[in-house]
DNA sequence: TGCGGTACTTACCTTTCCGTAAGGGGGATC
DNA sequence: GATCCCCCTTACGGAAAGGTAAGTACCGCA
């Protein structure tokens, strides 16, 4: 759905990286999926205020489609999709800590406010 | 020049990092830095294949901005800039180590090709 | 005399990203 | 019967990112 054909050649390690986690809201849903194990459309969607619809279920597909994510979908009335990590979206988080840790390292250094959502995510 | 003014608040470290890190070439800026040390300005154009001056320049006055790339002028003729890694710059890197490793983890199961330029970066 | 190299700057244009708003199809709730 | 909830999809449009190409000012080389 629209979105640039990367997934290679790629030039290392962090270009391939960064290739699946461009996205305004990808890295917050990884953590979400993170903290909470399973999680519903809606449950993402409040969790994550300013995101919309549209983005949501994109990124959603995206991480999906790169094997990051799992979607599985209930067939009952009304809907219900529940989102989960899989081992190579729950790898990743792992290798993302020590970049939060440096992020969270020089906020407190440059005195950058940190915005509270409940539950400061990555560190 | 022309970006988004961030630079905070951020919702958690990742949101931090990923704000300094977000550009086209900039990971591959502070690898090349990483790698050699020193660079003039014609040296990392030369390294990286498809950066347009623009760009180059562009990015590496925001790395500076962010406190990662030192810029050393030298007032001859023809003029001289040379290019190095802060402190900050260095445990940035270190930082992206683990995210590079999951990335070459990843091109190696998906079989996905590298593309080589000169001493591949990031691992 | 004209070209290449140094390190940029500027203007213009295309591509990509993302937000807004609306629709959809069924069911439960008031 | 009107509205809300579920999980999306589609169309539209603005903003940001990035590519192209030209210009700047000076020098060395042939």
């Amino acid at each position: 759905m629209a979105r640039a054909p990367r997934r290679g050649p790629y030039i290392c390690g962090i270009d391939a990286a960064f290739d699946v986690l461009s996205g305004k809201w990808k890295g917050f849903i990884l953590w979400e999926l993170e903290v909470h194990g399973v999680r519903r459309f809606a449950e993402l969607r409040r969790g994550m205020p300013g995101v919309s619809e549209k983005m949501l279920t994109q990124h959603l597909r995206e991480l999906e489609e790169d094997g990051l994510v799992h979607r599985e979908v209930y067939a009952e009335v009304p809907p219900r999709v529940e989102y989960s990590l899989t081992e190579d979206g729950r790898t990743l988080n792992r290798a993302l800590e020590p970049l939060g840790a440096w992020g969270v390292e020089r906020m407190r250094r440059e005195g950058t406010e940190a915005v509270d959502v409940a539950g400061t995510a990555h560190g």
